[in-house]
DNA sequence: ACTAACATGTAATCTGTTACATGATTGA
DNA sequence: TCAATCATGTAACAGATTACATGTTAGT
């Protein structure tokens, strides 16, 4: 995830290490860490895999920079984790939410189409986001207070994209323009 | 967190194992994975720190099960771990949510208060979930349709919590309704 | 002079993931 | 008999956290 995040990041430019966390924590919502000791070791990661190269950049201020650049490879594989994008990715609303914040980065609209119509699945699929023995949590019944708000909070979420989710698609369904559907 | 979630779990009975995985589950989310590897060793590690002892039942169905009970030491870390909620568990929803989850196990009121409290002065901290160098991410000024989508959710979340948080300490000045039923 | 922000890294430790490994019971 | 569910674990590896470690520039 962290990997996606950074070349999506760095799809947009070049730019060095500190930059990417400052941005990366903007995109992330409050309460998201992520010390030098996670986002140092894994730039040296993608520079080993080739994704990304590394050239020095005496910066006007601090210490000299490091500044990164994706490499061809480094795009492709963006693409491609993008497009694989399933599993626990589309089950869950955090995992989710960082896939969105970079899905415009994947080039083919049909590609990112069925990358909504897997999630839109994953949450028809889910009867709600709490369950109790697999059946939907009901908030009538719910007795704990704390629980309650829990509850509440996660079928706004669920609901507000549920409906943003159907627009979307439902857009797609009237291409004004490009090729007819194969 | 993982910790917090088994001895909530605990604190109304013992349980083996595979019905904790279950039930964490439930708890959790979709998309939420909890692997043996992940649960097994963290039941080990508990034990032999003396928050929870293991007992055989040569249970009716499957391989026997190893019981879990919660210890008075058990007990009091939990207790620690929900009083102590703080930085990044009061600033990220989805750790936040996992805390509300157990919350009522934490026997003083008014230290339930004081979470809530926590929370609710972070998420007031916060200009909103998704900030552009500090600044909220304007719904209207987002043209990457993904984001919006991303924004909308994260704004229906905010919304439900805060209306629920601000209703729940506004009722909390009138100290008709004591411990919740565990 | 000091502090905050800029800037990058390493080392020890802990935790999580994935795959492997076993084995009983229940229902189709 | 075959698959699903129940039930518990280990081993190898990857990844994250925390603390340590260094150094510059700009503002007060």
């Amino acid at each position: 995830m962290l990997d996606l995040q950074i070349l999506g990041l760095l799809d947009d430019g070049p730019l060095h290490g500190y930059e990417i966390r400052r941005r990366l924590l903007d995109l992330s919502g409050p309460g998201t860490r992520l010390s030098d000791g996670t986002l140092y070791p894994a730039l040296a990661r993608l520079e080993r895999g080739g994704l990304v190269t590394r050239s020095q950049d005496a910066g006007a201020r601090g210490r000299s920079r490091q500044v990164l650049t994706l490499t061809d490879v480094g795009r492709e594989r963006l693409h491609t984790l993008l497009r694989d994008v399933s599993g626990a990715d589309v089950e869950s609303m955090p995992r989710f939410m960082t896939v969105l914040a970079f899905l415009s980065h994947l080039p083919d609209a049909s590609e990112r189409e069925a990358v909504l119509r897997r999630r839109l699945a994953a949450m028809e699929r889910a009867p709600a986001f709490f369950t109790d023995d697999g059946v939907p949590r009901r908030l009538a019944q719910e007795k704990d207070p704390y629980r309650r708000g829990m509850l509440l909070t996660a079928r706004a979420a669920r609901q507000a994209e549920l409906a943003w989710l159907r627009e979307q698609l439902e857009g797609a369904q009237h291409p004004d323009q490009g090729r007819p559907a194969a």
